[in-house]
DNA sequence: AGACCATTGGAACGATCGTTACAAGATGTG
DNA sequence: CACATCTTGTAACGATCGTTCCAATGGTCT
């Protein structure tokens, strides 16, 4: 049996993270975290808690992950507005490609799952969202637009960001994916005609 | 008890639709179903058969539902691309606008549960994506578009539909939802670079 | 060596899952 | 009125859900 862990915390951690992404919180029993994790109940309820802190931590190593991809992305310095949007998804188009984990973005597998989170994982997934936007406003801000154009971009960039893990979850092949990415960075930076 | 029905089939398959798409397939449990419906375990069985089943019906009934609303906006005659893009997602912002339906949409929702769904039901709403994405390209070639341009805006129209329905889902503002559909429309008339 | 403690796998809990079976009651037909 | 037919509510099924408990084990410390 064991005296000291007999398994690495964070690598257990990313495999649970992977576990949500792929099946929803839902769909994410405990057999299939055991499984997925390599742990046995004891060990998975002794370290992390129950499945809803389990689930918060996922949703954490997984800005852990990513995030600091994207603010590097999207340090720049980017010659134009558009440059950020681009530099954004292709972060998010690398994710998708990347063949080791699962399909869409676990942050919009979420979204969508709303109702079925408690108050908790609600709350947690919806700051991560708000920080994304919050990010792509300052560096577009950054960028040289002015602040109304900041705020729709970041916006509309998100929403890209969303609409690619949701067709990628749909089974959209990667040149799909690739052409919508490449729309929105495409015409981010066109002066908009104001009203 | 009963003799003959005490129900109308097709308002019960209305509710039922209603709680998938609130809660999605896996948290709409039977118990949710025949809350919601108002139907008896019995009934429900006897009328609509097992769950994967019920689902695809309340798919079809989604479709039967939001698809002339959808062919009616397209329908035109539209001046240009963009009023096509306009027209579509004016109807998906109604929708998400109408307080009497769950918030998203019950495509995207079933969408991003992919690796729950049985073959059948993966099918069923892939079958249904794939319909709007033709639906909106024909009418955008009717537009005057070209067919490159057509089949690239109508899957980035797709895209925006897809990511209205998961902001809507995590609680964004209608506000919000309008700006980028309004960004959507706005870009998509503009005249595309030539590579 | 022996006491202490963290960790482990597995048994077991009550609750809920989707599904089926069935008796009781209401309707339509003779 | 009797009969067949259909519907309805409920009980019950085995399976799985998330969670807790516990004896057995191996490492750490004196």
């Amino acid at each position: 049996m064991a005296g000291r862990k007999q398994f690495d915390v964070d690598e257990a951690l990313r495999r649970a993270m992977h576990v949500f992404w792929r099946w929803g919180y839902s769909e994410a029993s405990i057999d299939r975290l055991t499984e997925g994790t390599g742990l046995g109940r004891g060990s998975l309820y002794g370290t992390f808690g129950d499945k809803s802190t389990l689930f918060r931590k996922s949703l954490q190593r997984y800005a852990q992950t990513y995030h600091p991809l994207y603010e590097q992305a999207l340090a720049g310095p980017h010659s134009s507005p558009s440059a950020v949007v681009a530099a954004y998804l292709q972060v998010t188009l690398n994710r998708i490609a990347d063949p080791t984990v699962p399909d869409g973005c676990l942050l919009t597998v979420s979204a969508t799952q709303f109702p079925a989170l408690d108050a908790e994982g609600q709350a947690t997934v919806r700051a991560m969202i708000d920080g994304l936007r919050a990010m792509l406003q300052q560096a577009l801000r950054a960028a040289g637009a002015d602040e109304r154009e900041a705020a729709e971009l970041a916006l509309c960039t998100l929403a890209t960001n969303k609409s690619l893990a949701v067709l990628s979850r749909a089974g959209f092949s990667s040149d799909d994916l690739a052409t919508v990415a490449a729309a929105a960075g495409r015409t981010a930076g066109r002066p908009l005609p104001l009203p």
